[in-house]
DNA sequence: GCAAATCTTTGAATCGTTTCATTGTTACGA
DNA sequence: TCGTAACAATGAAACGATTCAAAGATTTGC
């Protein structure tokens, strides 16, 4: 195959100036019918398709916008890629995707390519802390938007979900149907969800003066670490257990299920009420459907993006952090008598 | 923030012509050292970026792969496209990535934008058939590669695995074990993967005179699915059971899995074994870690990639198919003594 | 039928990089 | 000291699309 055509051959074939053809494809109302038509067919003829690099270097930016996330096989992630896509397709530009994997290293790597493709902006879900890395983006005046992560809003625009109204959500929602025994299960709280999250349950328990909440540090937050939990649970006396169970995420909070349906020693939700977090598509269909907290993911992404328009637009305006509220989805295992 | 600096505006701050400049980027060895520290100095003091429009302009091409797949959100994929853009980074190439979400105009979008960005090649799990979409590609001279689905080898090069194969895999599993009455949970079998594994499975069972396999059509794919079928088992008789299941994939398995384990009738392995399809995360932390079919999905995504460079390099070679064999993992419900 | 107004079309200049033929410099052996 | 390699640096041309001032064509109004 040899090199595509150009507009150049596209004008030859069809005898008009190359100025035609691009008014032909970016202001079809100032060429005439004719000449159009023409046109057209000699685009289709060739099998011209227009050569992007070109067109940017004219315009001096691409209409591309750079995403990065820390890990695409993450449901969270995958969400707001899905609505970022969505909302990035309506204003006209597309979304060039970098998986991360909690890697610095390619993180840095994506950062560079999509600098050198000039994208329109960045958003990002960065690794670890806000470094000297996205200073620098924000020195260059590359604009961009922190996902899921706050930051000071003096440097950047951020979106991100508040996890210690979760929290509060999730530890309300137990005592409201009569909980006062509150456990909290999850992962060490050197992770700051999981610290936000516990604080929040930490406020609402508060409000209630016969109520306590119990914490319970498990190895990680997979379906296994809940399970040991959950067995380390089974073998306590009846008196000493809680009646309502507030895990980090819902993998925690399956693997407790698990622990205690196997047993069949106490019933969910009438011995034990128990509520996860994240609403992963495994928690509707779990063995007692489980009541979780779900993050607005569509608006962080659709947010992130008009976040991002702003910043393009106005240049020197001031950086705006948007914090949106979870919220709570309530099944079968807290107690509800059906579910979805 | 104004324009960003040019290769030209650093030509100027280090007193130097624009040609050497480029060579200090891309042929470092003809430059003296004097000049490039001096150079290096000026592209640090200016910030400047290589501008990739420009530099794939010259080039003719660019330096990215397109990949677009079905659903990023499914960890079949997921893990396809992380060994993708590994392979790729070794070749020194970036892969751009879309996600279809099963929608052939999602599709026809990203095709259309990765030529336009002249990516060096395509690779694609594409939406329902094989159309002149992909035949237009083909005219067009972009090197294709299909991904997870079988292409005329005339035509295309493609990357699968054998669904036939992993079907017999785990039949035979089964009947190695010492199962003789199995039958087969699968949706629909005009799905061609349900009806390759259903396909691959009889072929074992007719290994073994007496053996049967009853199939069992689902409705859908899912874990809710998977506990309709479970429930309708458990009301059978005893004698009319199926001592070894085969689940067209895991979320049926596990859906039988709980129907079986809930109500503490039946114990897997010992009275039913299970087996499932994919090897999903959730796999290994079901309530019994659940057997299963490995999909070989880093090789699909190295040899897609691999393929791709084949087509790219040697214009008018053969076409090649590759087809991959999944692999068994066994886990204690199908009677291993205990499982990882 | 003619001037003015409106609508079409033209094509050179531009974006930032790479390439490469050419020119300038240095080093070395005779 | 000179001639010649070997090495460095130069800068114009090219890639393909868009822009825009200018020219050309057509229509309108009188």
């Amino acid at each position: 195959m040899n090199r595509s055509a150009s507009i150049k051959d596209v004008a030859n074939h069809a005898s008009v100036a190359v100025g035609t053809v691009s008014n032909v494809l970016n202001y079809p109302d100032r060429v005439s019918q004719r000449t159009k038509d023409r046109v057209l067919r000699a685009i289709d003829e060739l099998g011209f398709v227009r050569n992007d690099a070109a067109r940017q270097l004219r315009a001096g930016h691409s209409r591309t916008i750079g995403l990065i996330v820390l890990d695409v096989g993450n449901p969270f992630f995958t969400s707001v890629v899905r609505a970022a896509e969505d909302a990035a397709a309506l204003q006209g530009s597309a979304v060039l995707l970098g998986d991360s994997g909690h890697d610095a290293g390619r993180e840095a790597n994506y950062i560079d390519l999509f600098q050198e493709q000039r994208v329109q902006g960045l958003l990002i879900s960065p690794v670890g802390d806000v470094t000297e890395r996205l200073d620098l983006l924000r020195e260059r005046g590359v604009p961009t938007v922190l996902v899921d992560r706050l930051a000071d809003e003096e440097k950047f625009s951020s979106v991100a979900v508040d996890d210690d109204a979760g929290g509060y959500l999730a530890a309300r929602h137990l005592l409201d149907t009569g909980r006062r025994r509150l456990a909290f299960v999850g992962g060490s709280t050197s992770i700051r969800q999981v610290a936000d999250r516990l604080q929040g349950a930490q406020r609402a328990v508060k409000e209630e003066p016969d109520a306590t909440l119990e914490v319970l540090v498990s190895e990680g937050q997979t379906v296994l670490a809940g399970r040991s939990v959950g067995n380390m649970l089974v073998e306590r006396d009846r008196g000493e257990l809680p009646d309502g169970i507030f895990c980090a995420n819902d993998l925690l909070a399956l693997g407790v299920m698990q622990s205690l349906t196997m047993t069949h020693t106490y019933r969910i939700p009438e011995d034990i009420a128990l509520i996860g977090y994240d609403d992963i598509d495994f928690a509707v269909s779990a063995v007692v459907p489980l009541s979780s907290i779900r993050q607005p993911t569509e608006a962080l992404g659709r947010t992130a993006i008009e976040l991002l328009a702003e910043e393009v637009e106005a240049q020197h305006a001031r950086h705006r952090a948007v914090v949106f509220t979870p919220e709570l989805v309530v099944r079968q295992s807290t107690g509800a008598p059906s579910a979805d």
